[in-house]
DNA sequence: AATTATAATTAGAATAATTCTTGATATCGC
DNA sequence: GCGATATCAAGAATTATTCTAATTATAATT
């Protein structure tokens, strides 16, 4: 008996449909990668990965994977700036720190008991339905 | 004497070099129109709106104008999503909440006496230099 | 005030990320 | 298995933005 990261799904572990989308056998590599890859990969980093086990695929099937599972819900598009949109398999709400100095992205959760509406002078009667915060800086060493 | 809009300052009001950015005519006419559209106008719009006083400004300009003025702290600019770069003359530390029926922009406050590092699980040692908070959502009728 | 140096502007070409189009394949419901 | 529908692939098209090179304007120096 194999032990089994349970980070790292094996194929027979990502089911044939998540929340209404077909999960073909490219949309299932895809998204095998986010859930490896936890590092912000852009849709050409997936394209670079993915080809080592579907040699065929293009990169407009790549978008249009990574497309699909944004818009179900399965995944998130996250954008910085004007560089290319970065794709994150955590679901959490949460926001990205970005360390100028080295380029890495760092998941920034909220603390618990945090309510935007407490924190933020919103315009009357504003439901949000989705939050970006994007932080810049470095990191200082200790 | 005349009175004037203090929002809506008039040519000489704005000085010859601010912050070390030397005020040319096509600059001045830029960050004008950003005083006066407070609703986070794309390069574009400010290209259009900048003809009526300058006719042969070229749209490469009013983005060299706009990135210059952004660079010396002048003025923000602003991305939603993967759409054009919008640009704000609102330099206070603000959000943006994007209502979705309207696709009006408004800006956010924080409230008095919030800190960030209160409200989210910074990494260790984050020295956040610059904050951008996006919210999507609808606003209730009254 | 003329001369040189530096910076800004213009027009259009180039770039890069993403989307679109079209035809080919695969999958689903019957 | 067969038609309907969805997905995929390849490359063209699009769009925002940046770059390039030539021109013009401004500043600094004589």
């Amino acid at each position: 008996m194999v032990t089994q990261n349970p980070e790292f799904p094996a194929e027979n572990e990502i089911p044939e449909e998540i929340s209404g989308l077909r999960m073909t056998r490219q949309r299932q590599e895809v998204y095998r990668i986010l859930m490896q890859e936890r590092n912000h990969p852009t849709a050409n980093d997936v394209f670079m990965r993915v080809k080592d086990r579907l040699p065929n695929i293009s990169l407009a099937t790549v978008y249009n994977c990574l497309e699909a599972l944004v818009q179900h819900g399965i995944i998130r598009q996250v954008n910085f700036e004007r560089e290319s949109s970065r794709y994150c398999s955590n679901l959490q709400e949460h926001g990205h720190f970005h360390d100028q100095t080295t380029g890495v992205i760092h998941d920034v959760g909220f603390k618990p008991g945090i309510n935007l509406a407490d924190v933020l002078e919103l315009p009357p009667g504003a439901l949000v339905e989705d939050i970006e915060i994007t932080l810049r800086g470095k990191i200082a060493v200790s």
